[in-house]
DNA sequence: GTCGCCAAAGTTGTATACAATAAAGTTGCA
DNA sequence: TGCAACTTTATTGTATACAACTTTGGCGAC
């Protein structure tokens, strides 16, 4: 049950491969992607890694700035709030879907996917955590048997990872987990209105666990909009 | 108010232009996109058709084969189950949240575009007629205020157009504008549970007004489902 | 006569070279 | 000394050239 992927040096690979490290925040909000540095970097050539990073742009992963590059994308106070919007929107019901669908393989495979998140963190590797965490609504979407609504909620969940790098407050640690461990027992008792209404509750705690106010200082952003 | 469009030769307006025309059905699904042929067309280089093709492609509007070429997309069968499972989650919560920032200039201006839509229908051109229909859905995306959703929404409107050329039955004739006048009422009301419902049924309506039983011969997939 | 192989043509995939634009640093003048 | 305009530099935007692949037509063998 291997999961296609593209052979190494095209396009595809490249974008998975810098959308992965967006994820895991290994490229920060704003980083530069310049084509030339990402071409030495996989040995390819410009061509390829404008490909890459068009991709990511429809994504809304990386933002163009014309005549002055690609950078990982500052998602907005109100991009943010959008984002979530959305997710509410398609979250809840799908996890309805994907319980009525879901057999006992799929739990057990998202059982899986919480324990390598216990073990990345565990490990100091927060990023590869959240990283897992977001594959995680991923996944319950790929049980639904909806793709279209799988790519959708793939790009916003890549999104969230941004938004949570820019606006997430100390306070509220870790409580992920304990969620995504209700929604499975939810599975587990094939209570698709009980998964419902935990995703939606979810969701609605991940934004207010978000430091939405307006205007905050972005960090990195300041001189940019000095500038304009 | 002008909506602000790229300039002309840019990858960005040709992507637009051949979406519209592939909304208009003046691009039936299936027709080959040769890169030579639309650089001659436009003016331009290859490097920039690519780009707008790409960007298509990830829009789902044209399906990419190696080293065969881009050509306008052919929704099978379950992707147009999943395109109006996605609809159905988005548009009447979006109808609802529009309605209740609705103001009397947007009511009119929904107005207008079913105007205009009828117009188009009285002379003949169906094509546009079909476009107008799908930017209402759009407009009132974007009277709710939600840039995120509208743009998901426009790109599931856009594939609903290929999934009409496809699988559209002639006998449910034109009984669009019916359900779209009555979300003017609704709206006029400022009845947004109404909304949402009417909505709903709008989109239920569509689906059941298709003909999605497995594997109905599509014009032009025939020798490629032979071949393969 | 049909099947299979081979060759040639046409199209896309990729890389490289050139042009345009924006940022930054420098120099000159007030 | 401060500001402004210019020059320089680095980067992206665009076009063109080459390589790889798929397809299609023809030729030969069975």
């Amino acid at each position: 049950m291997n999961e296609l992927q593209s052979k190494p040096g095209t396009a595809d690979a490249v974008a998975a491969d810098l959308e992965r490290a967006i994820h895991e925040h290994r490229l920060p909000p704003g980083t530069k992607l310049g084509e030339d540095e990402l071409g030495e970097v996989y040995g390819i050539s410009r061509t390829t890694v404008r490909a890459a990073l068009q991709s990511l742009g429809h994504r809304h992963l990386v933002q163009h700035k014309r005549n002055r590059g690609a950078f990982v994308a500052q998602p907005t106070v109100r991009e943010a709030r959008e984002v979530f919007e959305a997710r509410s929107l398609l979250e809840p019901r799908t996890a309805h879907s994907a319980c009525k669908r879901m057999t006992d393989d799929n739990i057990r495979a998202l059982q899986a996917h919480i324990d390598a998140e216990h073990a990345a963190l565990d490990a100091g590797e927060s990023g590869r955590a959240l990283y897992l965490s977001g594959r995680f609504h991923i996944e319950i979407a790929r049980m639904a048997d909806q793709s279209t609504i799988e790519t959708m909620i793939s790009e916003l969940v890549s999104r969230s990872s941004l938004i949570i790098a820019l606006y997430w407050q100390r306070r509220a640690a870790l409580c992920e987990s304990q969620a995504h461990h209700a929604l499975i027992s939810a599975f587990a008792d094939r209570d698709a209105e009980l998964a419902e209404e935990l995703m939606k509750n979810h969701l609605l705690d991940l934004v207010t666990s978000l430091d939405l106010r307006n205007s905050s200082s972005i960090p990195g952003t300041l001189k940019e909009a000095l500038a304009k």
